[in-house]
DNA sequence: AAGAAAAGTTGAACCAATTCTAAAATTGAG
DNA sequence: CTCAATTTTAGAATTGGTTCAACTTTTCTT
């Protein structure tokens, strides 16, 4: 099934996601002209409508895939996570925040989760809302892998304290993409702060 | 100082928000064309664009005065909160969630987030996050209120758990407006359901 | 009360995303 | 190799938010 036809499209694919890539980064969301990606990935206007719904759906694709990874890079520290609850909530959430800003810039990710909540029903914002589902899941199965080696409390509720987590990063992490001049570090130490009073209720 | 432009100012701010919140609700935010929304107003495009740097701004002034509403509702709860810290939590986020659909619809509160993550330096976009500060410290207060009276641990960082406790709310209330078939009592117990670690950990 | 200055209003023109069309190119099957 | 199906292409048309230069209205000054 390999045939050209597959592999042309699939080219296509890729060097549209390249320019918009490029692009995006270099003249921001809306200063990347639909035209201009078009040139640059060297297809005409109407290919690109052909692959995608609309601009946002372009910037969806790449986000997915920077999701997609930090979540592989996540899966790590579940299988074997440090030996203390702060420790193993902190590297998690350090997976998360310090891979954000590889490929996408602050922009990019408000661009991208204003179309999410924008347009929840398009190809994108229902896969940016199972993309924070499935973060969310990878946090509760953190907790419950330290639930059966005995870190954490087996009395607590599990799937709400992720969810807790995981929503209070992600409202953090909203605010940090949109001020330009906030750092990484700040971001971490104020996340700490605030799951303190949950590591303390369900460490010990 | 009340001169004549003053009068005719005010009166055109009105009939703008006045035309676009029918508009917006009629038609929804996309479908509310600037030019229906100069004609049912009675002013040119340009005056609209003298009043509101965007479309944006014009679902932001309503947007602000909707929240301003609620946290006026919220000032009660704080100064004479419920006698225990789940129920005044409950109480709290209660106002919030009920006024919530009052004058706004689920779409229109879409398209503000979405814009003030969009556009975090537009007028509204400061607004937003302005609103969401001052919520946060609503909650923060009635912490600090129930470890006055002697409901909560004193020992506890009031502040953290206030942004906690904002942070999920909101994060659970994006989720809920994207969501048309989602329901306000489903969302306040998925809420309670978190809370409960906190009140667990805060409350006893 | 007249004239000038300041402030505000107007709508036609602009811009970029998106849609549409008809022609041209490419591929896979027979 | 040829044909039919599929895809791409260029470009024109559409659409709706936003801008801007010319025009009015209000206010101020004398």
């Amino acid at each position: 099934m390999s045939g050209l036809r597959e592999r042309q499209k699939a080219d296509r694919h890729r060097r549209i996601i390249d320019a918009a890539t490029t692009l995006f980064r270099d003249a921001g969301y809306e200063g990347a002209k639909i035209e201009a990606i078009a040139a640059q990935a060297e297809v005409s206007i109407g290919t690109i409508y052909n692959y995608y719904q609309n601009k946002g759906d372009i910037l969806g694709a790449i986000v997915s895939m920077e999701v997609n990874e930090v979540l592989n890079a996540g899966r790590g520290v579940v299988a074997s996570p440090p030996a203390n609850v702060g420790d193993a909530l902190d590297t998690l959430i350090g997976i998360y925040i310090e891979h954000s800003l590889n490929y996408l810039s602050k922009e990019m990710w408000r661009q991208a989760m204003a179309i999410s909540t924008q347009l929840p029903d398009s190809p994108f914002g229902q896969a940016y809302t199972a993309l924070d589902r499935v973060l969310t899941e990878q946090i509760s199965a953190l907790i419950a892998r330290l639930q059966q080696i005995g870190l954490a409390r087996s009395d607590i509720d599990g799937p709400a304290v992720g969810e807790l987590i995981f929503n209070n990063m992600n409202m953090m992490f909203i605010e940090f993409v949109k001020r330009d001049e906030a750092k990484i570090p700040d971001l971490r130490a104020a996340i700490r702060r605030q799951n303190r009073i949950l590591v303390a209720a369900i460490g010990g």
